[in-house]
RNA sequence: GUGAUUGUAGCUCAGUUGGUUAGAGCGCCAGGUUGUGGCCCUGGAGGCCGGGGGUUCGAGUCCCCUCAUUCACCCCA
């Protein structure tokens, strides 16, 4: 066991896997900018009383799973970000975006932390793609971020997800029905459990979502938020499952979802994938009007958002084999030294070749010639380009096409002649 | 935070009721004649058997503690 490794809940990626991060990184990319978001990157860490405020004191995020420190003795307490939509408000708000033009759209591919036991799907550190549409108050603005999520799985191949939505009303709607279930788990005080106990006082509508069995029966016979929903709230709700139709984005009405952040207004939604085991949400979202005006903004802000947990979006992709095709950036030439004197010499024709964009390995621990073809072939290069005393004083050396075995002697010239062709295909590929 | 699980070579794992110098496959390195890969063959390196304590003539195997892993609960991406 070595002395150091990885902190608990963190893990490394190593290149092979890398490769499937970039490849995913780059179709959030691609498809974000095609919907009209731009890139945001915000800091690491923010006051804690931000997470406190903007997401809710109640929540087990900020409860229990906060990484928090006092940078010194006499500062404000500081916290590595558990997730992105506090930090990303703070950042319009302080740079007064609505002001510049009244509709922003960002997205993000961020790390966030969070002081949980590790599982499957689960990480200490973890990081999320997600976008943020601001200053827009209709069911216009979801369906818009949810078209985007979607896309997104789609665009990579994920099949079997199953998206569940339910609207949790406006403000009053809420109240109204936050009373009724209060009412009606009043009787049946002594059968809950603790944490029900305690949600029934703060925020009895995450009773809803407990998956403790002993009260399922109970929760089944609670009254419907969607029974309290206005008019408006009910119409609004009914426009974004319009828009989802219309678009072909196959949902659920789950009018038990809830969802743990208390920001949540009107729409929710969240993605699962039954490829995950336990922690099967692939990423989830809604709408948060109330943020700005919780971080101190004199009115509400409108917005609509979505977070999807890469981590969990690999590991869906990885067992769908989703990343068969994805194979490594081989070398297109390979140069091989007869003998470790000729190195110097080898790294010089390695650099042309380079410079001339042609992507070129040469070993740099000086093996056996037998060493250096086997690497060649394991990195699948198509060509080898050898180099022995001969050709050092000749000039002229000899190409060997590794797919074909055919050999020629050449100049350096000729070489880069012949390589540059491949070498342009290959770049438009990658 | 709670529960369970597993810790033997770089990786995946064997290691019989405790009994000699702890094994395999893959990977790695080097060879299979004089400057040339894939397949094949040969050889080699590499393990305080997670750590500590205990029982025993003897512990990788049994007991206790500890650390770590994994999975699940809570909750979430």
């Amino acid at each position: 066991m070595p002395q150091y490794q990885a902190v608990k809940g963190t893990r490394d990626i190593f290149p092979d896997e890398a490769a499937q991060w970039k490849y995913v990184e780059g179709a959030v990319h691609t498809l974000a900018s095609l919907y009209g978001f731009s890139e945001i990157r915000t800091p690491v860490f923010e006051y804690t009383e931000l997470f406190q405020r903007g997401i809710g004191a109640t929540t087990d995020i900020v409860g229990k799973e906060m990484f928090s420190f006092l940078p010194d003795p006499n500062g404000r307490s500081i916290t590595l970000r558990p997730e992105m939509t506090a930090g990303v408000m703070r950042a319009a708000l302080q740079k007064n975006l609505l002001s510049l033009a009244p509709v922003h759209k960002l997205y993000y591919i961020s790390e966030l932390f969070r002081k949980e036991r590790p599982q499957a799907g689960r990480q200490r550190q973890f990081s999320q793609f997600g976008a943020e549409l601001l200053g827009v108050s209709s069911p216009v603005a979801v369906a818009e971020v949810i078209t985007l999520m979607m896309q997104v799985f789609e665009s990579l191949g994920l099949t079997g997800l199953n998206l569940r939505i339910n609207s949790l009303g406006d403000t009053a709607d809420r109240l109204r029905y936050r009373e009724a279930l209060q009412l009606y788990f009043a009787p049946f005080h002594d059968q809950l459990d603790d944490s029900s106990k305690e949600r029934l006082e703060k925020n009895p509508l995450r009773i809803l979502d407990s998956k403790n069995p002993a009260i399922q029966d109970i929760i089944a016979g609670a009254p419907r938020l969607y029974d309290y929903l206005s008019t408006s709230s009910v119409e609004e709700f009914e426009k974004v499952l319009f828009y989802l139709s219309e678009r072909g984005i196959a949902y659920s009405v789950d009018h038990r979802l809830v969802r743990g952040l208390d920001y949540y207004c009107h729409t929710a939604f969240e993605v699962t994938s039954s490829e995950l085991g336990a922690q099967d949400a692939l990423g989830g979202g809604g709408r948060y009007d109330g943020l700005a005006r919780e971080l101190g903004n004199s009115q509400d802000l409108p917005a609509a958002g979505f977070a999807v947990g890469m981590e969990r979006l690999l590991i869906t992709m990885e067992k769908q084999g989703l990343f068969a095709a994805l194979i490594p950036h081989a070398p297109l030439v390979y140069v091989v030294l007869q003998e470790q004197e000729l190195l110097d010499h080898g790294m010089q024709i390695a650099f042309r070749l380079r410079k001339a964009g042609i992507k070129t390995e040469i070993d740099l621990a000086a093996r056996s010639m037998k060493a250096q073809m086997r690497e060649a072939n394991k990195m699948r290069a198509s060509y080898a380009l050898f180099i022995g005393k001969e050709e050092e004083q000749s000039g002229l050396y000899a190409l060997k096409n590794l797919v074909t075995s055919e050999q020629s002697t050449l100049s350096l010239e000729a070489v880069l002649d012949i390589l540059r062709e491949p070498a342009q295909r290959e770049l438009l590929k990658s």
